[in-house]
DNA sequence: GTCTATAACGAGATAGAC
DNA sequence: GTCTATCTCGTTATAGAC
């Protein structure tokens, strides 16, 4: 390491003020003049490190689909039945909630559509990898006896994924976990006990 | 018929326009010069119906929940098995969605941090009507053995409101409506079938 | 890499004429 | 009820000094 061993870097910081900001009042409801008072610096140093909202957008997302492709990862290499996956990925929707966050995908997608494209490319592969890795629980939930369901994994990810967001979108405005907590073990147990 | 045959009235012109944009591009993602724009007026006439956007929104989350309570009312006035006004239930999202649109209310959930304290009630309450009312229909529905459950309906109800918002909101970066009939189909063959 | 300064534009809002 | 005109502020963005 021979330089910049003082700290993760500004850029990162940066990412995340910004990443919070979006998650808790969306993309169109910061600026950079909040992410800069936040870090004590100017807005022109943020335009340095990101020339644009929308490249700040797209590094943000980014950045938190490799994040959560670790998560992923590590759940896998955690091992255990496929029950206690998906139970794991439930959780990571409840940490992100108890810090009074919206799911970052989840919210952008509700802003799709004031976003540029290649930020809207990134939010589908996002969705995409969720489901394709839900699609490998469920498969490995069938084999090892873990998890009962009906039909092709490929159908019943994309409403495991559903859920979970939508969960997290109406809890928030109520305040606290409960209200996902509910749905999110009624979901896990209807696929557990032989349901669905 | 003595005055203004000619259309509806400006003011319920404005939250047609203005409804339509907060459900595409969300809260804070659209201006009175949008709205202003698209009805050809200007945007201090906007303002003589509407002090501030804050206003505009109230009144905007308040005429949607009349409307959704009458079409709950129109379900539940045709009459049927509890199977068939929850399979309509669903329908009014894909109305919605069909629309390009977000959910009002799904929509105002994500962005709820950034808005007024009596817009963030009135969402609440929406949520709880729709609740309360899911509630009536899980029970008739256990009653005259169209849908089967286990556990109380009060659990149940915001798991259907939440699978519905959240198969809605990641619908749309895909664009389409397949990815909501898929989930909403299989949550409402769930029900019928015997499961969860 | 961060600053000051400023440009350029958009947003919400108000006053007062018609 | 709608307009023109204006105000104030916030937001994104750039130029150039340090």
């Amino acid at each position: 390491m021979l330089q910049s061993t003082k700290r993760a870097g500004t850029r990162s910081a940066i990412l995340d003020v910004a990443e919070r900001l979006v998650q808790r009042r969306g993309f169109n409801g910061f600026s950079y003049a909040d992410v800069a008072a936040e870090l004590g610096i100017t807005r022109a140093a943020l335009h340095y490190h990101f020339p644009g909202k929308f490249e700040l957008g797209e590094a943000l997302i980014e950045r938190y689909a490799a994040r959560f492709t670790d998560a992923l990862a590590a759940i896998d290499a955690a091992g255990g039945p496929a029950s206690s996956k998906l139970r794991a990925y439930a959780d990571l929707y409840l940490e992100v909630l108890r810090d009074e966050r919206m799911c970052l995908c989840g919210m952008l997608a509700a802003e799709h559509e004031t976003l540029s494209e290649p930020m809207r490319q990134i939010i589908v592969g996002f969705l995409d990898d969720n489901d394709a890795w839900l699609v490998g629980v469920l498969e490995s939930g069938r084999s090892d006896g873990s998890l009962t369901f009906t039909g092709p994994p490929e159908d019943l990810a994309p409403m495991v994924v559903g859920t979970l967001e939508g969960a997290m979108l109406v809890a928030r405005p109520y305040g606290g976990t409960a209200r996902f907590e509910s749905v999110a073990a009624r979901l896990i147990a209807d696929l557990t006990s032989g349901v669905a």
